[in-house]
DNA sequence: ATGACTGCCTCTGGCAGA
């Protein structure tokens, strides 16, 4: 059962790249971010035709997240990251789906820094711990799956000192994903490839994905319920190359499925 | 050395992205 996460930067003008790829890796779940659509916008209707059904969580001109799950409706179980009843951006959706908690994040980038921005985006990470601490309290395979906007390790980026004044690769979000780990979260492809240098993202500028200056920021995290069960993973690295694609590829988890009975 | 691209919703330029 595969769990893809795919920030998708626009879903309108990118709806013939997402549907292509959903026909041709077929992912269980999709968990997609930067739809940058209101609800009323949100194509339901064209994955419906393709056997997805779909949950999403939409705004005016940026962010919005969305799930969409393979011959089935997922269940939300949560709208929103708790914490912070001013913060309005729609960056948070969790469902029940297959018998696993799937948490869709878009994690503030947090450039620039220092400033109100960076801010937001260390207080939404002090409240995703608290958040999935709760999660893990279930004792249920959960995956906590998107674009984090943190590059965990050096290895984790074409050339750190390219980066290094970035809100992406500061010590407090490094510290913050790191705390996530301690807590018992499992980073999927860090635990596949130690040694790092798969990325998720490549600029559109500068000739970055013609020179492969790439970094790994779209990361999901499984609980040791869901850990248990991770068969492979990896990133569609190719679906960054095609026409009109995103900055980002997708990146997917197989779990083995549940044990019968 | 520098800047470099893309999408969105339009105050068709400014913001956001990373």
């Amino acid at each position: 059962m595969k769990i893809a996460s795919f920030n998708i930067n626009g879903i309108k003008a990118r709806l013939p790249r997402l549907l292509e790829w959903l026909e041709e890796t077929r992912p269980a779940v999709a968990c997609l971010q930067e739809i940058k659509t209101q609800d009323e916008g949100f194509p339901a209707e064209e994955f419906e035709k393709i056997g997805y059904g779909a949950v999403w969580h939409g705004q005016k001109g940026f962010n919005g997240v969305a799930v969409l799950a393979d011959g089935a409706m997922p269940m939300e179980t949560r709208r929103g990251l708790p914490g912070d009843p001013e913060d309005d951006h729609s960056r948070y959706l969790e469902v029940d789906v297959f018998g696993l908690r799937v948490a869709c994040i878009y994690l503030p980038n947090g450039n620039p820094l220092p400033g109100p921005k960076f801010d937001y985006k260390l207080a939404w990470m002090a409240r995703l711990r608290r958040h999935m601490a709760a999660l893990m309290a279930l004792e249920i395979p959960a995956v906590v799956i998107g674009d984090y906007n943190v590059i965990p390790r050096d290895c984790d980026v074409w050339n750190p000192r390219a980066m290094a004044e970035d809100a992406l690769m500061q010590p407090q979000s490094r510290d913050a994903y790191a705390t996530l780990l301690a807590d018992g979260w499992t980073d999927a492809l860090a635990t596949h490839y130690p040694a790092g240098g798969v990325w998720t993202f490549w600029d559109y500028q500068a000739g970055a994905w013609q020179r492969d200056h790439g970094f790994r920021i779209d990361h999901a995290l499984l609980s040791p319920e869901a850990a248990d069960r991770l068969l492979a993973c990896g990133v569609d690295k190719d679906h960054r190359g095609r026409e009109k694609a995103s900055d980002h590829a997708p990146m997917w988890v197989q779990l083995r499925a549940a044990d019968a009975g």
